[in-house]
RNA sequence: GCGGGAGUGGCGGAACGGUAGACGCGUAAGCUUCAGGAGCUUAUGUCCGCAAGGACGUGAGGGUUCAAAUCCCUCCUUCCGCACCA
């Protein structure tokens, strides 16, 4: 092969050649309509934190090579991104650096869209969609509206949760471990007046997945999470006050004879009301101490329990008999009816209660069906009612739902289904966020803005000292204002709405960021939706995901959207971990690319985000690998330049080839970038000793297989080689199945399982001539001294497995 | 505690029940270069052996199979989710 001095490889020239001339030709710009079947690749967007950093990258990159790679398979490819705009973090800048949160906002996203674009991402910036702007949010405030219309968002007064540094209420989502999602300090519940979306009447829809293909994690953790329950709900009534009752839930309404006590959580509304006057002391003690604790402490699985009597008594409606009342904090307000029917003998919670507190333990289930006088432990299985009056001797599997139509004979309860699933708590007691569109009126009460007047712009001047309470109430501007129903003086609602709401619906706005008429330009919405791929995170799997999800069903309803789900296909990529930790700005452990860009260029930063390993693994940050890919951008770019040389045909080189266009299209259509990419190394490894027809095709089609990966490199090349118009616009290359199956084959000798020989042969040898090869192997041969063949198993084109008994 | 992943060379990781360790990092030797850097070639699981070759080897132990990293059982470690949900 002739030697000819090849220029270097300078991928920062190169890059940002190529950037300004996708920009100037607008190669990045999808059309809505076109000759090709459309296809919607979205993407999760970033919250503006200021920096794409190495985590980022890991998340954007591969997904952009799937779309680029899409785009080659024939699909016209919708990109888009934009920014998760709002947010705490804003607000805590302006805080601590007297930067407003919208300077500091705007000045992120500028560095981040220049990161973007130096990354090569082959995103239409047409669509470019910002949550903070009002062209945005006034959609949350109409969506708002809408769904209050409907029923779908109240206010209503519930314990929520509160985090004290941030000063905010928080969604069940948003509490980690009993830690705030944000910052990880413990939470606290407390009563308060807020606005909810009723996610919970979309429960048993969000439990089906029907037609979504979506990885079995995710679709396990939003069903946990849902978490529903049948059982019944049954009351019992309350001595001395006639008309007051105690009504709970349980999953075991067979085990009904052995409640010997109800307990009450804290936080219970009538634990005020029926409390023994001699109790009322320790017990306004006793929910006064379980209000100031955190839920970490409330909740530690292995903590003693505690409670206390309140003096008054239940009548169980089945046994006939009173049973005290207690408060305990075991009893969580906020699941089912926040109050309980103890059954200790067969429940372990409150077994341990009953032990502590001298309360009675009553054996109702009976495993061998006989009556027991004492037990060890809460017996929480299956079995035989005993001590039940008229139900001794039923099952119990059978007694669940004869014990719930008996109560409602009685009309003191029903078979009723309980969820895990708590309303979403979406009021912010913050100022980054879209205001809530209701005015409080001392005349008319609380009324909706009407749609006329949105959006309710977030007032600038604003004072942020990071104390108490919502920023805005302190903006009398913003405020004070008239009713829209009376028109006398009135105020604005002041909180904000949770950031999540901002991202349950953006990929509606992408398809036409600028219309004014709606929240979604419809025609468009037609040819795109719903997205045909997502990927982001698996830390998403609950709190965004089910958003989007409820949202998409909510706006169905609404008449707005003609689908059932957001997102048909879901892609989850995993985290990359660096010092121990998941890499983010608020963390402070964040790695920048652009070093890495600098000194390698784009491409290589791109293919090493994607050869770390599985996407969906995840990675350990570490960098030290970084030339090995760098070194193959180098040999690629030589093999580009370089003389293919003369020389006949090869069919090895033709079946390299081949072969790796058949991997590299089953890799990526499944996500698998990193096998991808070995498989792309092994071919330029081959292709260097390769010459003549079999060289410049194999390094043609290579250079095509690299386009998504590598943008700038492959397009350098192509413009290089003379050839017409981009490789981004070039399909993507074809493989004949006969050259992509070998021609000659490793056969593997075995004698009883282990290797004794290698043998080298036609593909597709039958099984006779294979073990006839394998019988006449030398090797073999040796290994069977002193044994006779008992039988030979042959696997074609893979091994002959020779298995033998001794001779006798 | 419950549910779901994952344990493979010095490292990241490959392997339809059929050659364990592809590809890459690192390391070593050699070539090339004025030099720096880079590039190229070869070797590189462990042990025994001068070699030919052999034995062992995918967290531990058992099982199924002609054949197990892969399937089954028990256990250990680790990551993730949920965590008093009645």
């Amino acid at each position: 092969m002739k030697k000819r001095k090849i220029e270097r490889y300078a991928p920062s020239a190169i890059e940002a050649m190529w950037r300004d001339e996708w920009a100037r030709t607008r190669a990045h710009e999808t059309p809505d309509v076109s000759d090709k079947p459309n296809f919607y690749f979205l993407t999760m967007f970033p919250y503006p934190s200021g920096d794409i950093h190495v985590g980022h990258w890991y998340a954007f990159a591969p997904a952009d090579c799937a779309a680029r790679y899409l785009r080659m398979r024939g699909h016209n490819v919708l990109f888009p991104m934009g920014f998760d705009a709002f947010g705490i973090n804003a607000e805590n800048a302006a805080i601590d650096r007297k930067i407003h949160p919208a300077a500091w906002t705007e000045k992120n996203m500028a560095h981040m869209r220049d990161q973007f674009h130096r990354m090569g991402a082959a995103i239409d910036w047409r669509r470019e969609v910002v949550t903070c702007y009002p062209e945005y949010y006034r959609w949350n405030q109409w969506m708002f509206l809408r769904l209050y219309e409907k029923g779908l968002a109240y206010r209503g007064e519930a314990p929520v949760n509160w985090c004290p540094r941030d000063e905010t209420v928080l969604a069940n989502e948003q509490v980690i471990a009993g830690r705030c999602e944000r910052c990880d300090t413990p939470v606290v519940k407390r009563l308060m007046t807020q606005w909810f979306f009723k996610i919970t009447a979309y429960a048993d829809e969000l439990l089906r997945f029907d037609g979504l293909d979506w990885p079995e994690r995710v679709r396990v953790m939003q069903t946990n999470w849902i978490g529903r329950s049948e059982g019944a709900e049954l009351a019992f009534p309350i001595e001395g006050r006639p008309g007051e009752e105690i009504r709970f839930f349980t999953t075991r309404p067979d085990t009904i004879y052995g409640a010997t006590f109800v307990v009450l959580a804290p936080e219970h509304p009538l634990v005020a009301k029926i409390t023994a006057p001699a109790r009322r002391a320790d017990v306004e003690r006793y929910v006064e101490r379980a209000r100031n604790m955190t839920e970490i402490e409330r909740t530690a699985a292995e903590r003693e329990k505690t409670g206390v009597d309140t003096g008054a008594f239940a009548r169980n409606v089945f046994t006939g008999e009173r049973v005290p009342v207690w408060v305990a904090d075991y009893v969580l307000a906020t699941y089912g009816t926040g109050a309980i029917m103890a059954v200790p003998a067969h429940d372990e919670r409150d077994f341990a209660f009953a032990q502590k507190y001298g309360l009675e333990i009553r054996e109702v289930i009976s495993p061998d069906g006989k009556e027991h006088a004492a037990l060890d432990a809460a017996y929480v299985g299956e079995g035989v009612m005993v001590r039940s009056g008229p139900f001794a001797g039923t099952r119990s599997e059978e007694g669940k739902g004869a014990v719930a139509e008996e109560a409602r004979r009685r009309g003191v309860g029903a078979p009723a289904v309980t969820y895990r699933l708590r309303d979403w708590l979406i009021s912010r007691q913050r100022y980054w966020g879209t205001p809530i569109p209701i005015v409080y009126c001392d005349a008319c009460g609380q009324v909706p803005v009407p749609y006329d007047q949105l959006p309710i712009v977030l007032p600038r001047d604003v004072e942020f000292t990071g104390r108490g309470g919502s920023p805005l109430a302190h903006v009398a501007s913003f405020v004070n204002t008239t009713c829209p129903r009376c028109g006398k003086p009135a105020k604005r609602d002041t909180d904000t709405m949770d950031t999540f709401v901002d991202s349950s619906w953006y990929m509606y706005r992408y398809l036409d960021p600028k219309i004014d008429t709606a929240f979604m330009n419809k025609a468009v919405g037609r040819r795109w939706l719903p997205v045909a791929q997502y990927t982001g995170g698996i830390e998403h799997a609950i709190l965004h995901l089910l958003y989007m999800r409820f949202v998409c069903k909510a706006l169905r309803d609404l008449g707005e959207l003609w689908f059932d789900e957001p997102a048909l296909r879901l892609q989850n990529q995993g985290t990359i971990i660096f010092g121990g930790r998941k890499m983010s700005k608020s963390r402070g452990n964040v790695q920048t690319p652009d070093e890495y860009v600098a000194k390698y260029g784009a491409d290589t930063l791109r293919l090493f985000m994607m050869f770390l390993g599985p996407w969906t693994e995840g990675a350990d940050w570490d960098a030290s690998g970084i030339e090995g890919v760098h070194r193959f951008l180098n040999r690629v770019w030589t093999l580009g330049l370089s003389e293919p040389g003369d020389g006949p045909r090869d069919r090895a080189i033709d079946h390299a080839v081949h072969h790796t266009v058949e991997k590299v299209t089953e890799d990526l259509a499944a996500y698998r970038f990193n096998t991808a990419i070995a498989a792309m190394m092994e071919l330029s490894n081959a292709l260097q000793h390769a010459s003549g027809p079999s060289r410049r095709e194999g390094v043609r089609a290579l250079t095509l297989l690299l386009a998504p990966f590598a943008p700038y490199l492959s397009e350098e090349l192509w413009h290089r080689w003379g050839q017409a118009g981009s490789i981004h616009a070039q399909a993507w290359p074809t493989f004949d199945p006969a050259l992509a199956a070998p021609e000659e084959v490793t056969l593997v000798v075995q004698v009883d399982g282990k290797v004794r020989d290698r043998l080298t042969v036609p593909a597709g040898l039958s099984k006779p001539a294979a073990s006839d090869a394998a019988l006449a192997s030398p090797r073999a041969k040796a290994a069977l001294d002193g044994r006779d063949v008992d039988r030979v198993v042959v696997v074609p084109d893979r091994l002959v497995n020779i298995v033998t008994r001794r001779r006798s």
